[in-house]
DNA sequence: GCGATGCTTCGGTTACGATCGAAGTATGAA
DNA sequence: TTCATACTTCGATCGTAACCGAAGCATCGC
């Protein structure tokens, strides 16, 4: 007389309107601090808090700490397929919306994070490296593959030095406006100075973002095409 | 500031232990009556009939009435596929059990329901009929094709005469051993008649079951073949 | 070091809904 | 008709979990 429990476990962790509300936020495929959550739960940071303990131990979300933000996703494909099957057999009735989020145009579009290239190039970048085969992503982490290594000694950067550091070469950093990932790591720090070398691109006094020159902006854009 | 709540609400009907039993059991694609997804669910009938009005009205269920009994199933493909994705999703964790259903051997494969044909036979039967293309099944009617009608009066009966009447021509019944459709209506009564007039089979006078003879056993296999 | 920010944990309140007993309705059988 | 079965509705109880205030950590920026 024993019974397949797991089912309403699942099913009661995404019963929650708060809950609810927040995985559908999830579905965008951007992650979420905890806070941002809390405001799409409608809902107070504590008691978001213990939602999403929840709904992680449940398998649903994932998260990945960063500084003191720490970002939420959807646990991995399995997960958005069911919240997207979900809202799929829901239709009909009630809608979501979104809920973008920056606020300057030009943090959104460069700035630096750290030491590091973040913002819609930051991401560009990133994504660009990857798709030439420069870097392999390997799950949630990055590696620099041969290709790379000589595709980076074309333009200057020599990567037998910064791997004589103790510090990781590449590393994946979650972009706060574009919330996918970008570079980070010696070689994310080594290419934003490269840049800035160049001329290419220069850091304002009073902000974080990075101001592109015309040139610079041309070449950047030329070394770094997104195709897909 | 609205968001979509509709998420919420199927995973809450969901969400409940009781509810999340009854659905799995339903995923067999059998019917079964209240009282039984009440044992199913561990609670009182009343309790459960408060889950499946819940569950109708939340578009997860159908319900049947015939007689006194009400067979409820899962309300279409959609919400099957809905709680087997679930399933699917808790993988690894608990299991589910089926519960099969009737008592006497002989009631089970074939008996009277009213004056047509149930059990294993009687679902036999109007399988056969549809996969031969017989009988159209349209959503949950049942209609006799321009072929099937033929095909009857080869073995006897005029449906003409049938469709003077006016009871239905063909009825779904719902079948309680076998929790699928047999055929009922005025054709479901004259293809039983026609087997007892040509004593493939007979009633027995304490039960309601039918015993076919070794000659009408044959007879009725080679008639209604499955192939599947 | 300091204060500020982002998040978690603790404690206590509150509300919702699952549950069942009892009574009511519908259908079938005798 | 009367009784039995299958199910629903009503009413009341009770447990669980959502919720927030306050306090506690951790991290960042200075």
């Amino acid at each position: 007389m024993k019974e397949g429990p797991d089912i309403a476990q699942i099913g009661a962790l995404i019963g929650d309107p708060a809950r609810a509300n927040m995985l559908a936020a999830l579905t965008g495929g951007r992650a979420l601090t905890a806070t941002e959550l809390a405001g799409v739960g409608g809902i107070t940071v504590q008691t978001a808090s213990t939602h999403l303990a929840k709904l992680e131990a449940g398998g649903l979300l994932a998260q990945r700490k960063q500084g003191r933000h720490r970002y939420f996703t959807l646990a991995d494909e399995a997960a958005a397929r069911l919240i997207e099957s979900m809202m799929g057999f829901a239709a009909g009735r009630g809608h979501l919306r979104h809920q973008p989020g920056p606020k300057e145009p030009a943090l959104r579009k460069a700035r630096i994070c750290y030491d590091h290239l973040a913002g819609d190039y930051g991401v560009r970048m990133l994504d660009s490296l990857i798709a030439s085969g420069a870097i392999d992503a390997v799950g949630d982490g990055l590696a620099l593959t041969e290709k790379g290594e000589n595709d980076l000694k074309c333009i200057g950067i020599d990567v037998g030095d910064l791997r004589s550091s103790r510090r990781p070469l590449c590393r994946s950093c979650l972009d706060w406006s574009e919330r996918r990932a970008h570079l980070a790591g010696s070689l994310g720090k080594a290419l934003l100075s490269s840049f800035l070398d160049k001329g290419w691109a220069r850091r304002t006094a009073e902000s974080r973002s990075i101001m592109f020159s015309p040139e610079g902006d041309r070449q950047f854009l030329r070394l770094f095409p997104v195709d897909a």
